[in-house]
DNA sequence: TCATAGTGATTCGTATACGATTTCGTACTC
DNA sequence: GAGTACGAAATCGTATACGAATCACTATGA
């Protein structure tokens, strides 16, 4: 009883090298000592070991055979990397996720989007990409495929653990963003079939990848990064 | 020196448990006992259980707490949804890869799927399966994003692991399968557009599916699996 | 006869210990 | 003065050992 129910400690340590990963409190390039960790968390080696083999297949961490873990930095082209895979899972999982989205649904997420709106005033990166993330959640959330899903999921694990939050680098592409978001929820409402708003969530998310691009190397370099162009 | 350059013995135990898994010693809901495992390949339990976590993760295996891991069976559901995925990460890099297919590739594919087509006569679904991704290898390997790829690699592993050979269930789908790749390489070849190859490959695996739902279950039921379905 | 509690065996989870590999600094030689 | 070889420190990789959780079986009682 007294439901201790507590996790394993692979767990546990998995959960919380994690947790301070993404709030920031280990940088990218911050090096994860095994025995270090251990001893910090009170663990011994073996579940922090395995912790960190699982942040590796997240791609969090980069490990290197007897050399050690470090926290996957912003290389910009794991980001370019990431953000067009997400742009292709997520497009699918909001597709799927329509037919089940209930009216209660799209008023939460009508609701998110004001809140984002007025946000746009006195312009807050973090608190933007924290409600963008809402506002998604609930679109792709009911998506019935759990594989899909999940790799939803990971991809915005790698966003946040990049700490990129877009908006901060381009702050010019949260106004578009949030009527993209509204002409998302009108398909979604009127039931538009199912490729037309796969189509509009991946060109969503790809036109932040280039507002990106566009920002950081000026010179126009075609699609590299857009499926869907033309 | 020597360079014996072994790989660390998780990557073999990971390697040996996998190809067994594949090659079918080890059937659906063999149970994968640590120990055991450890003395049958000489390792101690550690790298064994490192081993079992990367396969869970890639869902050859399921895992249990305190219980124990055993081989992902041929769930049709579990079918279902890598099919599903696989049709959209796939379908997603083959039109990545299709500006980077030269000729001499085009002419490769063009080679395997004639022997997928004499495969036809004295029908093994073992080695049409094999060329078949053989076939489907050469339009995807070129993909720019390693994200993308490797999510197609895993969809494919899984399918090798629950030894489905669809064709093996639905022989008739083979024939059409072979004209469809036919027509794919056609679409490469004149630079069709990226939406038009990826709709094309996304098509291609999701009637693979839908032959199998189809038989597998009598009744018409719509179109549960398809995201391309109109 | 069926339900339930108890007991033993099996297997996983984690700690500790030691060997293997890499890295970095230092001294030596050309 | 630059480059190389050697050695010590740091860190990972794996083995072994023991505690904890689960499961199967049996005995007991209603």
């Amino acid at each position: 009883m007294t439901e201790t129910a507590v996790e394993s400690k692979s767990q546990q340590a998995y959960a919380a090298v994690k947790a301070r990963i993404v709030e920031g409190t280990y940088t990218p390039g911050y090096r994860l000592v095994l025995a270090g960790l251990a001893k910090d968390l009170g663990f011994s080696v073996v579940p922090v070991r395995e912790a960190i083999r699982r942040l590796e297949a997240e791609g969090l961490v980069k490990f290197e055979r007897n050399v050690g873990a470090t926290v996957s930095g912003i290389d910009p082209t794991e980001y370019l990397y990431t953000m067009q895979t997400l742009s292709i899972v997520e497009g699918a999982a909001t597709a799927l996720s329509a037919p089940l989205i209930g009216a209660a649904d799209i008023a939460r997420a009508r609701a998110v989007n004001e809140d984002m709106r007025e946000c746009l005033q006195h312009f807050d990166p973090i608190r933007f990409t924290r409600l963008n993330q809402d506002f998604h959640s609930i679109l792709f959330e009911h998506c019935p495929n759990p594989h899909i899903l999940d790799l939803v999921h990971r991809g915005w694990n790698r966003l946040a653990s990049l700490r990129s939050s877009t908006f901060r680098f381009v702050p010019g592409r949260a106004h578009d963003s949030v009527d993209e978001h509204e002409a998302l929820l009108k398909l979604i409402e009127t039931g538009a079939d199912a490729d037309t708003i796969e189509k509009a969530a991946r060109l969503h998310r790809s036109a932040t990848l280039d507002a990106y691009l566009a920002q950081a190397n000026p010179l126009p370099q075609s699609n590299a990064g857009s499926l869907n162009a033309r």
